[in-house]
DNA sequence: CTTTCCTGAATGAACGTTCCGTCAGTTATA
DNA sequence: TATAACTGACGGAACGTTCATTCAGGAAAG
């Protein structure tokens, strides 16, 4: 047995993850995530060192399998409409077939917690992080076409509908199909260009 | 709301739209509303069943104010695509100099409390309402062109960019401008034309 | 005086965090 | 190998804090 068993930290982000999606950060107490992990109170803060830490935790754990999920397939070698396409779509599957990653990305986000990690994504290049998919298809958007296209209005024609629709889907308001989600995809194209 | 001081009611609905936006609802302590209210504790007991009552009472009054503002100068006899334009760009406005009101709403929207009112607005058409701009171009639209555009689709490519970039004008890291403001309303619209 | 309005200390429930006893697994001793 | 001593992961009762809500009583209005 290892001093720490990986397992367990592990199950705690799975359980945590999932009453965060649920129930919210502030209407998910310690002892709720516990009961959920099956593991004692203590356990939880053993492995974190406060309910700060494990939402923290829990947010690096799941923009990683993002990250990944969206540079699925990602060719650089097809045009910047395919390419911006695929990434549209492959975002839009990853969240609704995950919903509690999008639920909790999204009160993350718009939590004191995520307030600035959101932009230091985009505005900065950081070195030593696996390229932003999206960033570069921007530049090379921008370098392409020698229209001045700011990033703040790409962002929001690209990330705006898709979280926009995903809210209503989760919520089952919306059929998000197929058609849908290319439809979105082609929309948000179409919203870039001049 | 019975017999009592109509001002009082209102100053401590202005004092919670304050605090809720800036706070948030788990951050801002009855006690707190009072203070900011300048007021007891109790009264606002007086005038709100308990604090969910609250909350949904600034909701109906900032969503009211919203409307209002949304159809300000409206012209059914322009094109579908200027009657667009304009409810986008007064829509923006309105919010991005309301950010308080503009904060509420989102955490309204994304909590227990508003999740089914915000469907309610567009998926029903409900009579004794004020009509809804926004669906009666869609309808509009719709009419004009024979397109299947679906509903889920506008909403999306409409306020998806709307919300999303508002969010980062008022996190600070965008300057939401009069030029990005109709980049914003233009794109939306180039995004429903086929 | 009677009634209405208002207050903030008091209340109890719920929460995050701590702390210590328990015990399975490991090492030391013979 | 058998036994004793040690170690640290683990659980959950207990603690202190914070919150929404109440209520007894004071102030104002009539």
């Amino acid at each position: 047995m290892p001093k720490v068993s990986q397992n367990k930290a592990e199950i705690i982000l799975q359980a945590a993850l999932k009453q965060f999606a649920e129930n919210g950060f502030h209407c998910s107490p310690v002892s709720q995530l516990a009961i959920c992990a099956d593991v004692g109170v203590g356990s939880i803060y053993r492995y974190f060192k406060d309910k700060d830490a494990l939402i923290h935790a829990v947010f690096k754990h799941v923009d990683s399998q993002l990250q990944q999920a969206v540079s699925r397939d990602f060719d650089a070698g097809l045009s910047a409409q395919k390419q911006h396409i695929q990434l549209i779509v492959n975002l839009i599957y990853y969240l609704k077939e995950h919903p509690h990653e999008f639920k909790f990305l999204e009160q993350y986000y718009s939590s004191p917690y995520g307030s600035e990690e959101k932009h230091a994504k985009f505005l900065r290049s950081e070195i030593n992080e696996p390229p932003n998919p999206f960033v570069s298809l921007f530049a090379n958007i921008c370098q392409k076409n020698q229209q001045k296209l700011p990033l703040p209005l790409y962002l929001a024609m690209t990330f705006g509908p898709v979280i926009f629709v995903l809210r209503d889907a989760l919520s089952g308001h919306v059929d998000l199909d197929d058609v849908l989600i290319e439809q979105i995809a082609a929309a948000s194209w179409r919203a870039l260009e001049t």
